[in-house]
RNA sequence: GGUGGCGUGGCCGAGAGGCGAGGCAACGGCCUGCAAAGCCGUGUACGCGGGUUCAAAUCCCGCCGCCACCUCCA
């Protein structure tokens, strides 16, 4: 069974085909840093940390890229807003960006190239494009003659002709051709920059990223991700650097959808975002990971609270299976490998809705065998659940939920529960002598400090509600 | 003007010619002292109008509404 993915390039889902067995190069375009991460950023971060572990389930051996841009217009202008140095603001966007990623249990990539650190691939890079003909230096700055590549289009499927040209185009500039792109931009006063052949500079937007991708991934790479709006103009430019230079480029192309408030689109230019350290404060992380990473990554999040809260009581509904199984069962570790078809659905182009539906299922019949007493069901129930949480990076057992519980916590939560058993006790003796008035009483103010108290076969059971 | 997407039950959200993914909510039942949790059951949904087909939410044609990209964007 082979992993299919749907390729932007060619508008399908084709079979993947990696181009080194058993190895997988992924090149996630992340964070320009020039302002805190929003839910949108962190879908994106967790649509393609479900990919890399699926695809490191599959048994292959991920190489993953993902960059973080901490010099552009953007980067520079908002700097210049504040009053503080271009370096300044970078870093401290870039350390939300990693909060948010650890926060969300975003596994780590292999490496997070900057683009500051990659000036000399970039200059090297251009060099190249100016000797074969695609680029051209002129008042400073370096242009990609979009003209000279006859592929430019072919990702969004635009021809150049029928495009509207930038209407932000800077007059004073020397394009060629409106259509041109700037791979460098020749330093205003004030601003930082490199010295380069063509004087003194710092680079555009997209030239980064092809510098970085032939670094760490090499000339011809399995995947390049990036959200939807990244198609045009960045992927299509990086394209063209990289392809004009004779590159084989990216094989695969993957975009996910975006996260909208009140049916547009989440930007930071709109100024309606959600951001992800407000989130957090509100909601559990792993919920938030459920509720960004639950819906097909090709599909538009339509952000709302009461979605929001509606998948905190379906993971809870998870939770509580894992919970009622461990009391019942013991500890268990998760099964070898997902069932089949929960396999099958993240085969298919990553199909994680059915995937989850697969997930529901078994915890109900993990619930069903709880309750007819079957602890040898219930365990294999239990080890599927985990196999599969696991894999989406959701088991609140395993790494980095289950270190959230650290020792602080573990012992002040052993002393909350030997106080709440003295009151069970006291509530058990008077359900005893049928003095429900009494038992009821101490439910209830245990329901009003925020203990749940359940009863069960066993007896007693609490829980924080 | 060019390019792409969306419209599914009370709600969220999959699917893509035939058997109602899954979750939330609701209702009935089992269990319970009562609850809670859990389990069982209950639904004739696919924007509108045509067409193809034995069969259409799914394919084709035409509309309507919404959104995005066209050099700031995940």
């Amino acid at each position: 069974m082979s992993i299919r993915l749907y390729d932007t390039a060619t508008r399908s889902v084709r079979d993947f085909v990696p181009i080194r067995p058993g190895k997988v190069s992924l090149y996630l375009c992340g964070a320009t840093v020039q302002a805190a991460p929003h839910i949108g950023h962190i879908r994106s971060g967790v649509n393609f940390d479900i990919l890399s572990r699926w695809l490191a389930y599959r048994g292959f051996e991920v190489t993953f890229v993902r960059n973080v841009t901490d010099i552009d217009d953007k980067v520079l202008s908002k700097a210049a807003e504040q009053g503080v140095e271009f370096w300044r603001l970078a870093q401290a966007n870039e350390r939300a960006f990693t909060a948010a990623y650890d926060g969300l249990g975003c596994r780590p990539p292999t490496i997070e190239p900057r683009a500051t650190g990659h000036i000399p691939e970039m200059v090297e890079l251009m060099q190249d494009l100016i000797y074969r003909g695609h680029a051209y230096a002129a008042g400073g700055d370096v242009y990609f003659d979009v003209r000279s590549f006859p592929g430019y289009g072919a990702l969004s499927n635009q021809r150049v002709a029928d495009m509207w040209s930038a209407d932000d185009a800077d007059p004073k500039n020397a394009k060629r051709d409106p259509q041109d792109f700037t791979l460098w931009k020749g330093a205003k006063s004030g601003e930082p920059y490199w010295n380069t052949p063509w004087g003194p500079g710092r680079p555009g937007w997209h030239l980064e990223c092809s510098a970085m991708a032939r670094k760490y991934l090499g000339e011809r790479f399995d995947i390049h991700g990036g959200g939807i709006d990244l198609i045009f103009p960045h992927h299509e430019n990086e394209i063209a650097q990289s392809k004009a230079r004779g590159d084989a480029f990216a094989q695969y192309w993957m975009h996910n959808a975006w996260v909208t408030m009140a049916n547009e689109k989440m930007s930071k230019s709109l100024g309606n975002s959600v951001l992800v350290a407000d989130m957090m404060r509100r909601y559990r992380p792993i919920v938030l990971r459920y509720y960004l990473g639950t819906p097909h990554y090709r599909s538009m999040i339509e952000y709302s609270e009461a979605a929001l809260e509606e998948a905190a009581v379906a993971f809870s509904r998870i939770e509580q299976f894992l919970t009622r199984a461990f009391e019942l069962v013991g500890a268990t570790e998760p099964a070898v490998a997902v069932p089949d078809e929960f396999a099958a659905c993240l085969d298919d182009d990553l199909a994680v809705p059915g995937a989850v539906a697969v997930l529901h299922q078994s915890v109900r019949a993990g619930n069903t065998a709880l309750a007819a007493g079957d602890k040898e069901g219930a365990k294999a129930r239990l080890g599927d659940v985990r196999a599969m949480l696991g894999v989406l990076g959701m088991d609140p057992l395993a790494e980095p939920w289950s270190a959230a519980a650290d020792r602080d916590a573990a012992n002040l939560r052993e002393v909350v529960d030997n106080l709440v058993v003295v009151a069970l006790e006291q509530r058990q003796a008077a359900r005893a002598r049928k003095d429900y008035a009494a038992a009821d009483e101490i439910r209830s103010r245990l329901a009003a400090i925020g203990i749940v108290v359940e009863d069960t076969p066993g007896g007693p059971r609490w829980t924080l509600g």
